[in-house]
DNA sequence: GTCTATACACTGATAGAC
DNA sequence: GTCTATCAGTGTATAGAC
């Protein structure tokens, strides 16, 4: 999971490990799992070849790696957004706030598009499937409780609290989607569309 | 675009042109373009390897072809559910209850999944861009009449029309993301969820 | 740590037998 | 129409010089 199996999570060993980070992340964003190759990132990254062999020893350990990333920023926001001891509305406010203002623009958007290449074609990484359905339901049982509590306090929308969450995740991902086209969509998109499908 | 260019897209030509676009199917909404091998679909169909270029003259070709016809689909499901003559909700709920217990079900999602690997890797496939584009065109202004009508009459939730029909858009390939991983979900979703995005 | 050169398998596409 | 065999090019990963 982790290059060379000492990197921390919180900071990069090194300068160059960051440019091959980034580089591979906007490699494997535009091109998927498959369609992403060793030379393209290496030219991406502008540094030689075989150095990104030095730093992790395959190129599914490069994606998997940034997948984990996307996994820890995504649950990240989620945690930090739903602090669940004051108005439930509020906490799906500050949620989508920040998931439309911050994650769905600038670079930040990469992270949601290699979690997109991962869930479209990373049927056949075990280990990738595996971490994303754990996070998935660490962040859909974060939800459910403040889903709930604003139902009962009737400013939620009546429903499957489950199919609600998928609904809202679901629009999440495809407006990440839409942005991997157009970037001029976020411009008109703002959080209460995204609200829509949760308000009552 | 069509296979040998004289197949016409009401009726295949042969049995075995039909053995070839359906492998081709499972195997690019499974692996996306680059991960998809003619090896694997001719594998996929149990014909033989090189029979494949006798029907399609590349691998690319087999791909556009088929992202087209899921384009004529969708864009069918939207031209009959639309009818625009009555209730501009009604229309909507037609839409809705099409999209979800029939598109996103059984084989029929497979489409689905070949629009999001065309939408997720097919920026370096310049012709698939072009169509997909003109055809979500068609969509987008044949869905704002309906959305600005049913605001008209108080049905639709205030806002931007383009946004709302972004956001509703954007549900759908999510949904069917969604499914990609875990049939089970579409079991509790409903039309409704997805009419809550402009609901008013 | 960083680079170039290379081994080796796989892929797309073609040729040609039946 | 259908098949097997094959070629040229590309891809991952490694070896080894500096």
């Amino acid at each position: 999971m982790s290059p060379r199996g000492k990197v921390l999570n919180d900071t990069m060993r090194s300068e160059t490990l960051q440019k091959i980070t980034g580089g591979a992340l906007s490699i494997f964003a535009e091109y998927g799992f498959y369609g992403a190759t060793m030379k393209k990132i290496a030219e991406a990254t502008g540094l030689s070849y075989g150095l990104i062999y030095h730093y992790f020893k395959s190129k599914e350990e490069v994606f998997i790696y940034l997948v984990n990333l996307a996994l820890m920023k995504t649950r990240e926001i989620f945690e930090k957004s739903l602090t669940q001891d004051g108005d439930p509305w509020e906490d799906l406010n500050t949620l989508s706030k920040t998931l439309i203002e911050e994650s769905l623009t600038g670079d930040s958007v990469l992270f949601f598009h290699i979690m997109l290449q991962a869930l479209a074609q990373g049927k056949h990484l075990p280990e990738l499937k595996e971490h994303i359905d754990k996070n998935s339901q660490l962040i859909f049982e974060k939800m459910i409780h403040v889903v709930v509590k604003g139902q009962a306090v009737g400013k939620v929308v009546e429903g499957n609290p489950i199919a609600l969450i998928t609904s809202y995740l679901s629009m999440i991902q495809g407006l990440a989607l839409y942005m991997f086209q157009d970037g001029s969509i976020p411009s008109i998109i703002t959080h209460e569309y995204l609200l829509n499908v949760l308000r009552k």
